[in-house]
DNA sequence: TTCGTAATTGCAGACGATTGCAAGGTGTTA
DNA sequence: TAACACCTTGCAATCGTCTGCAATTACGAA
């Protein structure tokens, strides 16, 4: 409403009866500049508050400084941890962040990748949605040329810097502990199939099995569609089968802490009938009772390096080939898994 | 680094032989145009992936159709519970919204709000960080004649739009619902003093006091700087308090959370022994043991009301004299506060 | 056939900042 | 005193889009 007129350089200019060039050139501290006339510049921008038109000037010289980050879900703790870490070291580089979510919706992500790219983003952070099972929409941005990578929830054919946890390691540590206490039937509770992370922890799982000489068994493979409804009804089954797990690997946390309410309803004692662990180290999982064994992947750390090499790639100082950052995750043991089935 | 070069109107304007004018107007849909001129503008448009260049458009127009929002954390759950209900409504009514945290940090309150300026934002949602004592940063926006509001944490004595919770009435039905299971000597554990809702919330607990007549006592208003160590501090100064109180009553849940933790640690049972409240209702709140009585207050809402005044103020649907929103608390009972001192 | 009017389209000047190049001024040297 | 170089500053074009106004065309009416 209010027109809120800002101060420009023409105004400047015009007080000091100079050419808005010297103005411009004052305020980037130009060398070529009479000292003198360069600090009554100075100064005058400061007393009349002059704030430069970050619009006009990426316009002008075509970078508007601004990074674009394209999360699932703003609201996950995990999430917000990595967004907070994209910000904390792009602004100290002189860059801005604008965020997005797609909701989990692979056309908000489509809509979402259009806004920002419009909006002249100098380079796109980008966690891929659930839904999301095509790839054109991040092909057409690579034939553009923009600058983009791919975190945590990455797709693994396209030619662009990946950043991930190391979810094969990570599922891998946490079922070899359950196994090294003991348990031999050990359910994996999945998220959708096609995810990026369903897939490699399962990979991390049956590689423990088979260190340890387990045969898999398809049927200890639950999947969840994630809501709550999905994760009692896994609850309930693992109750069902005959003869019951001695421990369940749930693929992220909040699956577990549904499957530790229900199972504490229905009177099942944690860890003393069955041992459970989850994935991701939400802040929840610390605090529910027992509390959740899991494994930790520090958002805020994958989110500063993610944008770091984004910004490498940007200003030159890394070669723009692809590259796959992985980083590793950390086993955190806790009560919920301390069941010790006698081995046979 | 890669040039990425945009489809401009010039580029299309060109392959079809028609001026830069003609093709803005195509775009835009004007009437004084030629059917099939538009026709084939915008068929040529698409098919070169044309995308409207925002900066340029926003620098034109002069406005940007984008929203700055400050918050103290990202991570918090109920600030990006705001955030979503914010970009939910901002998105559909055709608005960007850049995101900037102040870690509770002044100067950095006070940075994010250069930033957002230069970036000619139309308008500004606020949510002060801890530290913000003083307030000429917001004054001078104000002077600027610069479009922002208030929310959750807000000044009460700066002439714009604020969107709070009822804190006041909600800390009230928190402490009502302790004085009727028979609770007298009720602990408030405040944050920092000068806190928006430190104040708010004290005032209804007092208020709840007053109600069943029972006496101010200031011993039992404690104070904890919001970190680990303040909370536990907390916890413990309680357990030493002779005779022990009744009920506690904690400004935020965390703090709730971290208490609950610290006393089961000491072998305190809860309800049995003390009862417990918090406030806000963070995901934690409700998978804690025992789960916590505390107040919801739904953030999503909130950032939903918060911009919708803003973007109604903006887009002139609303008066420009500031309004006062404030939402409704429930209280949310759980096991934690179900222990029934007998009354005298 | 000529004129008036309406329908289309293009020109050119913004928006606010940056920057290559030219122009003005000063001082130095022969 | 003339010529040259350098130090400062301004001019003008540019980034991509929008828009008031002028110009062009076409068409029907007289």
């Amino acid at each position: 409403m209010k027109k809120g007129r800002q101060v420009t350089m023409k105004e400047i200019a015009k007080k000091l009866g100079v050419s808005v060039s010297t103005v411009s050139r004052a305020l980037q501290d130009s060398p070529e500049l009479h000292a003198e006339t360069k600090r009554k510049i100075v100064e005058a921008a400061k007393e009349m508050n002059y704030r430069p038109n970050l619009l006009a000037q990426s316009l002008r010289i075509s970078r508007s400084k601004t990074l674009g980050v394209i999360v699932p879900e703003i609201t996950s703790h995990f999430f917000a941890s990595c967004i907070s870490g994209i910000q904390d070291i792009a602004n100290t580089r002189g860059y801005n962040v604008m965020i997005c979510q797609s909701n989990e919706l692979l056309s908000q992500e489509k809509a979402n990748i259009q806004t920002l790219v419009s909006s002249q983003v100098d380079g796109l952070l980008i966690s891929l949605s659930r839904e999301t099972n095509t790839y054109e929409h991040l092909y057409e941005l690579y034939d553009r040329e923009i600058n983009f990578l791919l975190f945590d929830r990455v797709q693994e054919d396209i030619p662009v810097s990946k950043v991930t946890f190391n979810d094969v390691s990570g599922a891998y540590q946490v079922v070899k502990h359950l196994l090294e206490n003991g348990s031999r039937r050990i359910v994996y509770v999945s998220g959708p199939e096609d995810l990026y992370i369903s897939k490699k922890r399962k990979e991390g799982y049956l590689r423990a099995l088979a260190e340890f000489g387990v045969a898999e068994d398809p049927s200890l493979v639950l999947i969840s569609d994630l809501t709550l409804e999905g994760n009692l009804r896994v609850a309930q089954q693992v109750l069902q089968m005959d003869p019951r797990p001695e421990a369940v690997f749930c693929m992220i946390d909040p699956v577990a802490v549904d499957v530790l309410t229900e199972w504490k309803k229905s009177g099942i004692r944690i860890p003393e009938d069955i041992a459970l662990a989850g994935f991701t180290d939400n802040p929840t999982a610390a605090v529910v009772e027992p509390p959740l064994t899991t494994v930790s992947q520090p958002g805020y750390e994958m989110g500063k390096l993610a944008v770091s090499h984004l910004l490498d790639q940007l200003d030159g100082l890394a070669s723009e080939d692809p590259i796959s950052i992985v980083l590793d995750t950390t086993l955190v043991v806790r009560k919920s898994s301390q069941h010790f089935p006698s081995k046979k």
